[in-house]
DNA sequence: TTGAAAGCGGTACCAA
DNA sequence: TTGGTACCGCTTTCAA
């Protein structure tokens, strides 16, 4: 009555035994347990008190082996952890999937390229219900991987307008055009930028080439940029600002890679004793929780990182019913213009 | 020549077709692809040309199905990614596993037990290689299916010295414990404590309690002590002081539940012009980021967050490849008496 | 060095 | 409402 092993070697159960023990077949009992209908109540309730009794949990791997489906699993790759942004995306991300029963597997590229092709290649073999990249730049191996698997795909944080399937994101060379412009109506001239280094594909590259274009449309001058080699965080925002005083003094007001940077930047300044707005300028992107206690408003860009997220994850999982999804979702972005230019 | 589809219905192509284009059957196939030996150079060469003309993924479901193993996934469970110290022991983690060919399968348990059990079950169900939970709280039901699971796990955050499997972290009662006796010899009489909400069994509480013993111990007052119902960051350190201070003026030294609310109770002291330490006494746990560009070296525990990460990696991966792990690791803690209190 | 056959744990499809 | 059978794509085992 209590004998838990029954037959298999390692004491697993699987339906089998189930089915054995409810004395039905294989397939009553999988049909109960699919809730598919087609079984009388008593059925149900043998097989379920059985279940219960020996433990049995399904194996998924069998399940979609047999029904040459996939898995629940979401390949969603960032670019690091470290970088505060893609944490909030990656939350939305999960949270969404979650409530529809996915699952995230998470691909940590390190910004580059061949680490998530290898990483796209392990993923897909692993039959995901759907994939969400960070980024638009692929290596062609990984693009024809993607197209050759067919598997719904949502590329995130940059826009494109012709995504390898879907796209969600906000149009980073403008959100840097117009914090340029901005800055150039507030009288500055003479431009600075502090960010971490990068390929040329990368977003925040260009946040900075809109930036540039808007001050050379403007008739200003982008005197100096800094792409440091580590994550856009607090410190280096701090000694990035140093490095860059150091080497052009006359910089008037700098815009970093995101408000971490720019936070670093202003603890610089206050421990230098040089004035903001008044010696210096500092602008931020992306509204990161530590602009909420600064004792000035910063002035930077707000974007909802999470949103992206949630709506990537919506779309994708559309997609993966079977559904209508939105190919191209701007989310958008909002200057703040804040006191610190 | 160039028939890419051969026979399936959805032009996936598998071992039998790379056998058939081969020229030799699918064991043959088989064992060149797992590199196995037993096969002459020759054949290697015509199979490998093979599976690259064709663009052959191998099916790893079907390979996990067949030899009755498990797959690389590694389940992490962590309560929540809008608190950095789990991102940064995330990032430990995953950096790990990749470096040896196995994936994270992420789970956001919302600090909820019964949200960890039904992803316990699920994470359960795809044949994971491993598990990593934080915390040592679980459901009965979450408890008896690890065990019976039989699937290498570690226990993080928390040091427990009776783990299901294994486990890693630090006691951070004694981090609480040790910060309050530090306060006391700085000469503090009437105690404070911010952090945010959580139940019993949680790190952060264990961190408050060995605080309070301290404090009860030197004969000191843990006057006051509030537990937000928000995430450990800037806002709430900030808010959470402003409410702490109306409600009880005469509190001396306050201890945040981490080093992003210590962060929060600065601004929020610099706004009001309270002077830190002459007017209140800060304290953090966790020694982040910001603590980097802060004017003056904040009062705070170090921790080594990336490190209990990768230990936990190390050990669970020991474990799946059938080596001796460490039951229990201790990272440590360091008081970092700085120049807040 | 190679191949044929069985089987992993489910599901689809049919028949009863 | 139920059960039998074939089969998903690969590996294990054994024979050649």
């Amino acid at each position: 009555m209590t004998d838990l092993k029954i037959s298999s070697k390692n004491n697993k159960i699987n339906l089998s035994e189930v089915a054995k023990a409810a004395g039905v077949s294989k397939m009553t009992a999988s049909r109960v347990l699919r809730e598919e209908g087609g079984y009388s109540e008593k059925t149900r309730v043998k097989v379920m008190a059985e279940v219960e009794r020996l433990g049995y949990l399904p194996n998924r791997i069998a399940t979609v082996f047999a029904g040459d489906k996939n898995t629940t699993f979401v390949g969603v790759s960032i670019p690091d952890l470290g970088n505060e942004v893609f944490t909030h995306v990656l939350e939305g991300i999960d949270r969404k999937l979650v409530s529809f029963n996915h699952q995230t597997v998470l691909g940590m590229t390190q910004h580059a390229l061949a680490e998530e092709e290898t990483w796209i290649e392990t993923v897909l073999s692993w039959k995901p219900a759907g994939l969400i990249l960070t980024g638009r730049a692929h290596t062609p191996k990984a693009v024809q991987l993607l197209q050759s698997a067919n598997v719904p795909l949502v590329e995130i944080w940059d826009l494109n307008s012709s995504p390898i399937d879907m796209c969600v994101g906000l149009n980073h060379f403008d959100s840097g055009y117009d914090m340029g412009r901005f800055l150039l109506s507030k009288g500055y001239t003479r431009f600075g930028y502090v960010g971490t280094s990068h390929d040329a594909a990368n977003a925040a590259t260009s946040r900075l080439n809109g930036y540039a274009k808007a001050i050379e449309d403007g008739g200003g001058k982008l005197s100096k940029q800094l792409c440091l080699n580590d994550i856009p965080g607090f410190y280096p925002g701090f000694y990035g600002t140093e490095q860059l005083l150091s080497s052009d003094p006359d910089v008037e007001v700098i815009f970093f890679q995101n408000d971490n940077m720019a936070v670093g930047a202003v603890h610089f300044c206050q421990a230098q004793h040089i004035s903001i707005p008044g010696d210096i300028g500092i602008a931020g992107w992306g509204e990161l929780p530590i602009a909420s206690v600064l004792p000035y408003r910063l002035t930077t860009v707000q974007v909802n990182h999470l949103r992206i997220g949630q709506l990537a994850a919506e779309n994708l999982l559309l997609k993966i019913s079977g559904d209508q999804a939105t190919p191209v979702s701007d989310v958008g972005f909002r200057l703040v213009t804040g006191e610190t230019v």
